[in-house]
DNA sequence: TGCACATATGAAATAATATTCATATGTTTG
DNA sequence: CAAACATATGAATATTATTTCATATGTGCA
């Protein structure tokens, strides 16, 4: 069911995380973290074809917005999907018919 | 429930319109329409306590992105919001505990 | 310890977006 | 038609975000 307003408090907060996550880049980010958990950043790099470092911006980024973790393993950086609630998001606009 | 995958496809257009909501503004504009059905830009920059003409920019932005639709009143323009999918969006990103 | 690998960081360059301001366009009404 | 009102538009500017590149930091291993 959807609520009829929108607080204006919580406005920013929404328009904070969407514009996170409003980006391809990220979104593909986001995309795979949706299927595997976890994964290194080297893996998301290939699996993207986008460059280390930039992969690694676009983490801390999302990182220190609360939307990813990551935890270390041995030389990798394994990252995590930590805010679930954007997948709901995702899968809600994918179903849309734009 | 939540599909497993985001076709690559796909991913561009959810960004397009993420992108596009994830604005204070715009998602104050999307806000009042919400619950008001159509309004008038004027109405709207007072509303949201915006000038005249960025309002207008916003507007025209997202019509043509076809999130927003509108209809000249005599001297008003009324604008609506189109793609109602959004508010569905929003409302699940408002009930996050982010 | 020193080298190789994985990731992060920071500054500079670039690109994309938003805002402002002045003005144009269209509409109603006297 | 002219004046007043409502909205749109476009150029100039300001602001913010993204990308790149060079390099630093941290880790495991010979």
């Amino acid at each position: 069911m959807i609520s009829t307003g929108i607080e204006t408090e919580k406005i920013e907060q929404v328009a904070f995380i969407l514009k996170t996550i409003g980006h391809p880049v990220r979104l593909g980010i986001i995309g795979l973290l949706a299927k595997e958990v976890e994964l290194s950043v080297n893996e998301i790099c290939q699996r993207l074809d986008v460059e280390q470092s930039l992969i690694s911006h676009h983490l801390t980024n999302m990182k220190l917005k609360g939307i990813l973790s990551s935890k270390r393993e041995g030389k990798n950086i394994l990252y995590t999907l930590k805010l679930k609630e954007v997948l709901t998001v995702i899968d809600c606009m994918s179903k849309c018919n734009l």
